[in-house]
DNA sequence: CTAATGTCTCTAGCAACTATAGCTTCAAGA
DNA sequence: TCTTGAAGCTATAGTTGCTAGAGACATTAG
């Protein structure tokens, strides 16, 4: 049985998100010591390291609480497991797509930028007037 | 003068944010009319251009805070303002290069799935165990 | 003048934690 | 066995950048 601090050094999720995670639901309230302390099993250490991966590749809590309710049912198929993870996967891709554009202007904004005043700064103009920006946010 | 409204319309920011950013610092409080309305001049129309240009390329309210107190001195140089831009970029740089790793591993687990069942099923096993991916999260 | 729309303040909610306070429990060494 | 310092407990509030709702008042078009 691990204490709440050994179960974090061993997944890397901090002592507070982990009893988060409890009150969201995704791991179920655990034993307790004697003194009223939480004691986790390997099962929830296996848990705790799928939400944790989940989380690391950005899938929301609510996503994540459904992938643990899809994986309790082994034998059923796993359309439903692929289609969380493809629609993640589209909204990854729109994120990439968004911030390039920001990169690209950024970056326009910074090389034309003669490094005089603010008055003339063309990182502030470009900021204050929008005709400066080739993007389309 | 502008009604909130207007300046909502005008620069595509919707009203309780205004009064959002007015609570924040980033406008002043402005002019009311008798009945207590707010009502804006042209100068606050640009101002809040300005934030909203800020905040479309992601920009933090305290930078932008930061930027909006450098551009009152129009004669100072402009290190500061080209300074906030570039750590803005870096940080974009950085969020783009996560975000295609995890493009990487999620097309990765999407194409392994054979659509079987969960039990069999690589996207959730890849969850479970960090071995199956490549990654370095 | 009236009805519809706009605006006001205040409060609470979102996601996913993180931090703090003030307490109790545990584990290891003397 | 006792002690002490680390670890754990609950509960609450703060973070960021808004958004939503309630209930009252202001403005404006017809």
């Amino acid at each position: 049985m691990l204490s709440i601090g050994n179960l974090s050094r061993r997944t890397g999720v901090k002592v507070p998100t982990i009893r988060y995670y409890e009150q969201m639901g995704l791991l179920a309230a655990p034993e307790r010591s004697s003194g009223g302390q939480r004691r986790y099993t390997d099962d929830e250490l296996e848990r705790l390291t799928f939400i944790r991966h989940s989380r690391d590749l950005g899938l929301s809590i609510e996503a994540i609480r459904e992938l643990l309710r899809l994986s309790a049912h082994p034998e059923a198929p796993c359309d439903d497991a692929d289609r969380i993870a493809a629609e993640h996967l589209d909204s990854v891709r729109a994120r990439i797509a968004r911030l390039k554009r920001l990169e690209g202007e950024l970056e326009r904004m910074l090389d034309h930028c003669r490094n005089g005043t603010v008055g003339e700064c063309r990182v502030i103009r470009a900021l204050s007037d929008h005709e400066l920006c080739a993007g389309d946010h």
